[in-house]
DNA sequence: GCTAGTTTTCTTACATGTATAAAAACTTGG
DNA sequence: CCAAGTTTTTATACATGTAAGAAAACTAGC
């Protein structure tokens, strides 16, 4: 089929013409995920979508790994970034659960995960919050650094546990190992997991990142200076607008165009 | 070559004898892993290795993942509980950490911890002390559980991620993406991961197990209740000896028997 | 011994990612 | 128009996990 190869394939440049270019690959492997999951997207099925060969892909991006990571910044650079609160830590919280939620969008992400430990160049913008939140936070640059790390490990196991489990729980229930295993648990040798038993399951369906990622923050900065810890347990709500606030917001505003 | 099948192949069996079994495979494929690597083991060099053939083993193990699983099993079952601390908090902290040292010496745990939750029925030891020493620390077991996961998220997530650069590394250091996504950051928009710049690299290879741990669990557990926090520093040898201690003990001397 | 049933093994085949090398489609300089 | 150089595409090939089904090697009943 007669198809553009790019508005322009910049005419003073030697060599074979390109029919294909990374943005349209990008594209048409989105949408094949989109409309039939990662699994479907495969090199030569989308050599063949393209009217192409699996290997002429190969010479606008690496491997599949690579595109599966540009599938992810096509993403990232598509999605609205939130409006974060002003007090740090909850803009800390908020970052980092956004970025998750984003994350939790990207079904291919599973494969990616495993092979690189950041993200994509739009999805930096999250670790940005994240270490600025921290900073302000108190921390020192070094320090914001490794919150942001441990942060990122909770969210990334997180990530990849849930994802295997859904697969799992995909592939037509097969009632492996792991389910056996926790049928007959020695309750000798292991009372806590023996009494919990068949409630296990149940616990571990539960969505609990953000109670973690409280509970993370909460360890990694130093010590909350708010009134009265007792009684404010809920007091999200009340800004306490200490500091350079409109700086902030000013940057927010420019950068959410999208 | 003769090789014994196995000891008793079951004499009133029906059914052609088998050849292979369980823990011959895995015995095998431990041997491939350890002498060569896990990216040597594939299901046709370990069918080689024992005169068989590739499909012969998918008789004895679901698919490559239960293998590797197996293998995870194996190591485990084998490998020395370490003694753990009495006071409940440090011995969550020295359970998480044995159990981590464990998995970090396992190369093909990469794998198999993007299609598992969980692990190996002799890993759950490790699971049940943290989950037992949560419950000592004052958490119900449910919450001791949900503590558990987001432990577990930490620490999956680091091995993931961290197994990840190793293996980026290894692979005669290309400069992808990555690098040159830190390469050139647009200061205006990223300001604190521009300002880090070249020294992201020294920080994110620096090993923050430990005290992302020791945050998390700061987080998780209800606030210390030790008399002086600033003389108590090490005093891990005052039994306080509030409960079922022994019982305990002598659970963990009968197992420790490797 | 023969047949039926059962368990394990083997043969063949397919889809996948991707390495290698050849071919094609251009540009530029003669 | 032709030769050399450059970039993209194609053809072919290989190793991998594993599905499907045939074959082999045994036991029990006749």
């Amino acid at each position: 089929m007669g198809r553009m190869p790019t508005p322009s394939p910049r005419p003073g440049r030697p060599g074979r013409p390109p029919r294909l270019s990374r943005a349209e690959i990008v594209t048409t492997a989105r949408r094949i995920v989109d409309e039939e999951g990662v699994a479907k997207l495969t090199m030569r099925r989308l050599a063949r979508e393209m009217d192409s060969t699996p290997m002429a892909l190969y010479h606008h991006v690496r491997d599949k790994e690579e595109l599966l990571l540009l599938l992810l910044e096509d993403f990232a650079a598509h999605a609205a970034r939130p409006r974060l609160p002003d007090d740090p830590r909850e803009r800390l919280l908020a970052a980092a659960t956004a970025m998750r939620d984003l994350l939790t969008q990207c079904p291919w992400l599973v494969e990616v995960l495993t092979a690189d430990d950041l993200l994509a160049p739009s999805a930096l913008w999250y670790v940005e919050q994240v270490v600025d939140a921290a900073v302000d936070c108190g921390l020192t640059p070094e320090q914001a650094v490794r919150a942001y790390r441990s942060i990122w490990y909770y969210t990334a196991g997180e990530l990849v546990v849930r994802a295997a489990a859904a697969r799992r729980r995909a592939a037509d229930a097969r009632p492996t190992y792991r389910e056996r295993v926790f049928a007959d648990l020695d309750p000798a040798a292991l009372p806590r997991l023996a009494a919990l038993g068949p409630r296990w399951g149940e616990l571990t369906a539960e969505d609990t990142y953000a109670a973690g990622l409280r509970a993370l923050v909460d360890g990694l900065l130093p010590p909350h200076r708010t009134g009265a810890p007792p009684t404010d347990m809920d007091d999200r709500h009340d800004r306490q607008d200490r500091e350079d606030r409109r700086d902030r917001e000013d940057r927010q505003d420019r950068e959410a165009g999208e």
